[in-house]
DNA sequence: ATTAATTATAGTAATCGTTACTATTATTGT
DNA sequence: ACAATAATAGTAACGATTACTATAATTAAT
């Protein structure tokens, strides 16, 4: 089955790269109701994943619950608020070294790998939160 | 509000420790059920988060949908295969050294962060899975 | 440009993991 | 034994996500 233009999946995507945050499928789906006023949230969840196989964009599974998505897919780290639930990038160098390091110690085979970092953010620091 | 004994709570947490795998509350629900036939998943969840709390055990977000457990406090880190979902110990040791890395790149605070590797374990690669 | 084939959508219902609620039961200190 | 209080079973409610379906939009061929 071949891929169909959507001015929605467009504006998903679009309306994902213009942030640097990284929303849910719901703050996505509320934000780009002010311009597509009657798109729907399946709409939102297809696309994102859609996106996702394609590889055009990342999922983030950092364990509050919700998934969230980034429109930056080239290899970074995240740092995750435990105050306020932000999700951070980190400028951290890829650890291009920790797979075979990891690999060394099963005999699965190992692809890639996921890192959160936790704490408190900047803002809620500042806020004594 | 002080803590009192239940054998249900004894036995979730005597279940997990008993265990090598990795389990949800749902999985860990149904085998607590052949012992005690008429527990409630809200008992599992419910202890399951209270031992969280207590830091008698450990929450697993592996980005699966459901949270899994770890009767294992001990610092390492996990495999999760894409195939069959399994989530497996890796005796690597832990890097503490990222942590300060980490916070070089950020005017938050940083107190801990979670690995997970991902790919294909032992058993999906023997069956061409 | 019309048409026909097919994919995508909006809207809604259903599902899954998890938490909340409540009347009853179990534990604990007196 | 008793009173105070925490824990339970059972069920309902919840939030995130997926599934379903009739309609609309896109595409390729006439």
């Amino acid at each position: 089955k071949t891929l169909k233009y959507s001015r929605q999946r467009e504006s998903i995507k679009a309306s994902l790269m213009a942030r640097q945050d990284h929303p849910t499928a719901d703050t996505l789906y509320t934000s780009i109701r002010k311009e597509y006023p009657n798109i729907s949230l399946g709409t939102v969840y297809r696309n994102l994943n859609l996106l996702v196989e394609l590889g055009e964009i990342r999922k983030l599974s950092c364990g509050d619950g919700a998934d969230h998505f980034d429109g930056d897919i080239s290899p970074h780290y995240h740092f995750v608020c435990r105050r306020c639930g932000q999700v951070l990038d980190l400028p951290l160098n890829p650890m291009e070294h920790i797979n075979p390091l990891a690999q060394q110690c099963t005999q699965g085979l190992i692809d890639s790998h996921s890192i959160y970092f936790y704490g408190t953010c900047k803002d809620c620091l500042k806020n004594n939160k």
